[in-house]
DNA sequence: CATTTCAGAGAGCAGTGCTCTCGTTCACCG
DNA sequence: CGGTGAACGAGAGCACTGCTCTCTGAAATG
């Protein structure tokens, strides 16, 4: 017994569609070519009916982003099931964002104009690979950074209470290494991804990261 | 003797306009609000008339790309008189982007879709920064990263090259130093500015960038 | 079998960048 | 001083976007 009409499996199947072809069309065009008439179009659709399927265009943007956040963080979880480390995950990242440039733009570059996104969707699979980074600097705890000195306690305030939510509690010298490490990780990424190096830079990235990581300490 | 005809004094005051225009429709509703159309309008001119003055969008989108890398350059350069020190560098862009938040996102965020920048008119002032920063690294040289291991040779021989195009010779040490500061000084605004710390967070930025700097060494 | 729900069609609104054609006016030059 | 070509502006139009509204036909529900 499939315990469902035809119809709600068919409005299953053109959900699934849409999303399919909005991230193939973010993939090929980025997003400005994701368009919710090129969609109906592709479904044969007239433009107004795929407002029987998606509230508006940022309900799929919402889809979209969701979708890059876990496939970024599978892929980062996955591999540092073999390898523990800080290079990992930066190279993870940097793979990811090699393979779908115009998903790393949306989930790490400029905020989409107008775009609002709903908490309760899009943080928890936001969040994934800072609290992975954060246990994992956590663990490497006292590494090096000796005469670091750690800002005033008040100024950690929010990312400590924000980290607090996750699970996590780690103490201010570790947030600040966490911060550290993850502006430079995402820091060297957007800079590749959007050309801020010139050209001929693709060739090396790998080494790129490899160089980051050693000269923060990891 | 002006050597001018009202005709040219015309135009010249009407580019002036143009650009003054689309700064301030930049820094008040984002790129997407700068519209060509928007500006005709507020000159009292039919759309098709802005042609006449500009190419195309592009070709405004180059002059405000020129003006804010120009912008913030001058910022830090003025800034570095006093305290000649990494967190300076820090702390005057941080400050700028907070002044310009859409003028920081047109040049160090996503770059515009189909915008393809003209080398000439945008580079040299693009790297200003870069290079004041390569030399700032050169100087406090062998500060610490003691046991870091650069990376191959053959890997930073486009970025080498790069340098030396600007005037810089700098050994593979200084090199990857510069990228991983540049990296996380970039990533951190990006970051506060594209709000993936979440809210709250505005009030103790220059606390953050204090921390940064402090973390890498500096 | 009647009723309600839902998928889709079609027209329309406002906005964008950009092109083309047609007058008008200004600057220059013989 | 008068003619000419370049510059400027107006206006219509094309293709595209997101989104709304109304209407029709078909499927699911009672």
């Amino acid at each position: 017994m499939t315990n469902s009409t035809p119809r709600q499996r068919a409005r299953l199947e053109t959900e699934a569609q849409i999303t399919r072809i909005g991230n193939r069309m973010l993939d090929d065009d980025g997003l400005d070519g994701v368009s919710l008439r090129a969609i109906a179009r592709e479904l044969g659709i007239v433009s107004s009916a795929i407002y029987r399927y998606v509230k508006n265009r940022d309900e799929l943007l919402t889809i979209l982003i969701r979708d890059a956040f876990t496939s970024i963080a599978d892929d980062v979880d996955e591999a540092l099931e073999d390898d523990t480390s800080v290079l990992t995950v930066g190279v993870t990242m940097l793979a990811w964002s090699r393979r779908h440039p115009n998903r790393w733009a949306l989930i790490y570059g400029t905020p989409v104009p107008d775009y609002q996104a709903p908490r309760d969707e899009t943080v928890v699979p936001g969040t994934r690979i800072m609290v992975t980074l954060t246990t994992l600097l956590s663990q490497s705890s006292a590494h090096r950074t000796p005469n670091t000195q750690v800002p005033p306690a008040h100024a950690l305030d929010v990312l400590r209470e924000g980290l607090r939510e996750l699970g996590l509690e780690p103490d201010d010298q570790v947030i600040m290494r966490t911060v550290t490490v993850w502006a430079a990780i995402i820091g060297l990424i957007n800079a590749l991804r959007f050309g801020q190096f010139g050209p001929g830079i693709e060739l090396v990235e790998d080494e790129l990261m490899q160089g980051l990581t050693s000269t923060l300490g990891y």
